[in-house]
DNA sequence: CGGCCGATGTGGACGCTGTGAACATCACGA
DNA sequence: TCGTGATGTTCACAGCGTCCACATCGGCCG
């Protein structure tokens, strides 16, 4: 589906030299944040401990402020790897709609997408709460509009995906250009209310079953909302 | 508006004692439990330290412990408070609503509800947090379904209300009966989606002005995603 | 080839946290 | 009057994030 790690082995061989060998770690920052992202996976942002993260790679605690300024660093960067990963959930149920007519093609997509993004918060809460947890400029990650010189690429965060998923649906005339201002704020709000009282909410114990049958309702609910009367 | 203290002094003379005027307290849980929250309303969840309370209280840290089981049990007591101070921040917008016409009061009513959840979260964003931040039997505080014995108070708490104005909302006949089941979660969602990524989400940092503008979009947005054609 | 230097990892320490166990102090009932 | 149970204190421990001084390495310059 969609993956976290960028280098499969934790502990690389960087110019042959073998792994942990001695003294140095070789790659030792990327060891670390994929510890993290596990942890987080299991146990969400509190779990990412420092302590327990050098643990797991084999190295004193200290060892960390090399590469990251204190835990909240460590934690943005895995926050990263975990909007990643809820960006290619969302990137995959949009793919995979096979819908040919272009409207209801372009509808589907955007539905699959609010699919994409709850089931990902309900198949990694972890990492889901992770990209929530961390206050400092991880907010600008979501957000592909603070433009860094170049384009931003309508695709790299959720963000993104759902404004170009919008834009398509004004294209393709499904979607009335007045009401297209704000609404992937109503979309993404009703789409993240979802899963976060499914999460952590009062709504948290209600069986799959039933609560994919709400989703259905709510995915159709945005769609009423936001689309032709 | 709404209030969370049970007791104004934070040190109560019970039975004519002398509050704090030796070895006893006299009303330590009341107390403690009013520094909590009042910690948790600067620093949320995470700013409820068992040593700052007690401190903050004037007695040693391991006195919670005659008063709560541990940490999680004084945040469980917070986060009832701050729910009852959400469901007030509900009410009391529901009930300034002047519409006379009945079914133009009741949506009134509806969207009134929501902008009070929102106003709360963002005027209280500490105390809102609590609200999601105890996993345990707090989920149980807002649902009101459990029936422990006696008929629940539908208002009692977030969820009553909103579900009383939904049937409200049917009485008068502008929500389809057929609709009404799931309505509750679809405009929760809604609601606290556009809440949470204001407060901590990639939206936190839309000057105000345009967020209230976003919350009269969102709420008539539910309203038309809810109610008739 | 040798030596040095910056990058990287270690060890120890500090103050903070939540929490357990033993002890002190009080109010009240027999 | 004297326990006795409820309530608050003290001491202690382990775990946390983080600072500081030191150890160890690889690569570059002579």
């Amino acid at each position: 589906m969609w993956t976290l790690s960028t280098s499969e082995p934790q502990i690389v061989s960087l110019g042959g030299v073998t792994p942990r060998d001695g003294y140095h770690h070789g790659n030792l920052r990327e060891a670390l944040v994929d510890a993290a992202v596990e942890l987080a996976g299991t146990s969400g942002p509190e779990g990412v401990v420092l302590r327990a993260v050098t643990r797991h790679v084999g190295v004193s605690p200290n060892a960390a402020y090399r590469h990251f300024a204190d835990r909240e660093a460590l934690l943005t960067e895995v926050a990263s790897r975990a909007m990643a990963a809820l960006t290619a959930s969302m990137a995959a149920r949009q793919e995979a709609v096979a819908e040919q007519e272009p409207v209801e093609r372009a509808v589907a997509r955007l539905e699959a997408i609010g699919r994409g993004y709850v089931d990902f918060a309900l198949a990694e809460p972890g990492l889901f709460r992770v990209c929530f947890a961390a206050p400092p400029e991880v907010a600008l990650a979501w957000d592909s509009r603070d433009p860094e010189g170049e384009e931003p690429d309508p695709g790299a965060d959720p963000f993104g995906v759902l404004n170009a998923a919008l834009d398509h649906l004004v294209e393709v005339g499904w979607l009335d250009p007045v009401r297209r201002p704000g609404a992937e704020v109503l979309c993404w709000s009703t789409v993240h209310g979802f899963a976060t009282l499914h999460l952590d909410g009062p709504l948290r114990d209600v069986p799959s079953e039933e609560r994919e049958q709400a989703l259905s309702m709510a995915l159709a609910h945005v769609s009423r909302g936001i689309g032709p009367a």
